[in-house]
DNA sequence: CTGAAAGCGCTTACAG
DNA sequence: CTGAAAGCGCTTACAG
């Protein structure tokens, strides 16, 4: 008590007449401790508010307890907002850390600048949580050098063949060809894509994959007029569907490749005097909260960030713990609501 | 290079062929260390991609150059969406953590259970932001064991005298006058206030009180019925607007004590079939995203996250300085939009 | 300018 | 069941 500063393992040993190696067994719930002696330690240690110095356990046991996220942006991306998506994700994956004893560090990068992704390096964390969508080809060998440093690390985003480490994320192809059938059967068929459908953006690429099986399933072939890249952000999405308008392109429909784009298309048709869902039907990707706001409400691909944040952390752990991992996709479902009912 | 396992500035002494004290001077930049030793150290250090072990030093230095954001939610919240406020804080906290090299330790609360807020305890880092509005009379006990304890800690909320700690918030009383002042110069008279008015929620409290002072300046008083309880979700807003309008309270004007309170609002006003602006002009608090993107675009208070941010942040790593730390209120800004405006 | 020494607080073989 | 010893990797007085 009248210890100054922080109670040690030592303070207590002191209090309870035992020696400190004794006061660290009974506090890890060692079973080669008398019952009576762990419990007089316990109670002493409660009394002193003692928490065991991270510092120096993760020193002995090289063992942190600690995973990091690296939340990484475009740097094409204007500085307002993150994507809301990543929010959500951001939230599933602090829970799932909860549920699993580990602290979470954050950080947010700029892409262009190197990552700084030396937590494990300095032994402030045993693992990393790569989220953020960008230029693939620019992270590519990125993640390349990771793996060759040892680098414990999953990713959210498209899990393809032959990728540098594991990925988690969602079958955007399933996604894409699901909401493209939803379109067709409303009788759709002049379907813009707007968002990038280059291997630089494999999310992207693969939901655009699943659009065009979509298409091809019911006997139409994609055009490369309907197609126009975007990146995730209003801003984008509402320039991409001026463009398309302004090439006179008759449409009746736009899939776009995210929620946000699709957002900022259907403030673009608003402006140009088109009525969404009457003259072009909209959906988008993601289901991220606007989603469902917005008016008319946006007809999306719900992604699992629940299940997403719970695979990243499992898989990582499994990867520091040494085990074998796999990438995965996860199932996406589709959620109709008014912007892409039509009559 | 064949060294098994990450380097230590022990490999790194032995290649430099000079001792491990000098090694760590030279990597923490002491002046008293020849130059071309430090250059030869830096770049063996460099070629094995040498990192500081941080939990060596930080046991070492006893300072953990980390600081713990513990973000807590209100039980009584669905289990939706977070405050999208405080997706902005987290932002700009993370920012102002980078740019003062501290790392930032992220962790979720339930409000009900008892906060882990052991960071500082157990010397994983040096300091604690609380974030979170809930019942202030729940959590001003907690508030002052921190004090007790001697915690370093900084929370977002209303500074008001006599609080446990330090507080940084915003103006709530500028901000609820500013925008009730607006409403009644755009002729509006009768104005309901959706929010709580309770010392149990400060910051509402403050809007409140602004609100009323606003009233009083126009020679109007504050009428009970026209004040109804909400908290800072949709649900609650729409739900307290729905009430309000069974009464039968005639009202011309909608004050939410926030954005999404003001959101749910206009929801409940729609399918009541009224018009905002015209039959009801609706404002917020906060100016989050969605407040833009609405439509109609909401008349909010603009709460400065960036500043909010920084000041935390540095007021925080002052009190870990040891140096005497004050609350602080950070003006806000009225912004105009279609919502508020009349004819 | 540099090295030998001590110590931060813990955990875990190793003896008993 | 318990203690004495060693060591995790670093930083910093203390000598030189």
């Amino acid at each position: 008590m009248t210890i100054k500063g922080k109670a040690t393992s030592l303070d207590i040993a002191h209090l309870a007449g035992v020696s400190q190696p004794t006061v660290s067994r009974a506090l890890r719930g060692s079973p080669m401790v008398n019952a009576e002696t762990r419990e007089r330690i316990l109670r002493i240690a409660r009394e002193l508010n003692y928490k065991v110095d991270k510092n120096a356990s993760s020193l002995r046991l090289r063992n942190a307890g600690t995973l990091a996220l690296l939340f990484f942006e475009d740097p094409t991306n204007d500085d307002s907002l993150i994507n809301p998506f990543f929010h959500s994700m951001l939230g599933s994956i602090t829970r799932a850390c909860a549920l699993h004893g580990q602290d979470l560090l954050v950080s947010f990068q700029q892409l262009s600048t190197d990552w700084q992704a030396d937590y494990e390096d300095s032994n402030k964390a045993d693992g990393i949580i790569l989220l953020g969508y960008g230029d693939y080809h620019e992270s590519r060998d990125r993640l390349q050098r990771l793996v060759e440093q040892g680098t414990h690390f999953v990713r959210w985003g498209a899990a393809l063949p032959g990728q540098p480490g594991v990925s988690i994320g969602s079958d955007n192809f399933q996604g894409g060809h699901d909401i493209t059938t939803h379109l067709l059967q409303q009788g759709c068929r002049r379907i813009a894509f707007l968002g990038h459908a280059s291997s630089h953006y494999p999310e992207f690429q693969e939901r655009y994959r699943g659009h065009v099986a979509a298409l091809q399933e019911h006997g139409l072939a994609a055009e490369a007029a309907l197609q126009h890249d975007a990146i995730t952000t209003e801003a984008s999405g509402q320039e991409a569907c001026q463009t398309l308008l302004a090439r006179g392109e008759p449409i009746d429909a736009i899939c776009a490749a995210s929620d946000l784009i699709a957002i900022g298309a259907m403030r673009a048709l608003r402006e140009a005097g088109l009525r969404v869902p009457q003259d072009v039907a909209v959906t988008g990707f993601d289901d991220i909260p606007l989603a469902a706001s917005v008016s008319p409400a946006l007809t999306t691909v719900q992604q699992d960030t629940k299940q997403a944040g719970q695979l990243l952390v499992e898989r990582l752990l499994a990867l520091i713990g040494r085990q074998a991992v796999d990438s995965q996709s996860i199932p996406v479902k589709l959620v109709v609501r008014e912007s892409s009912q039509r009559g």
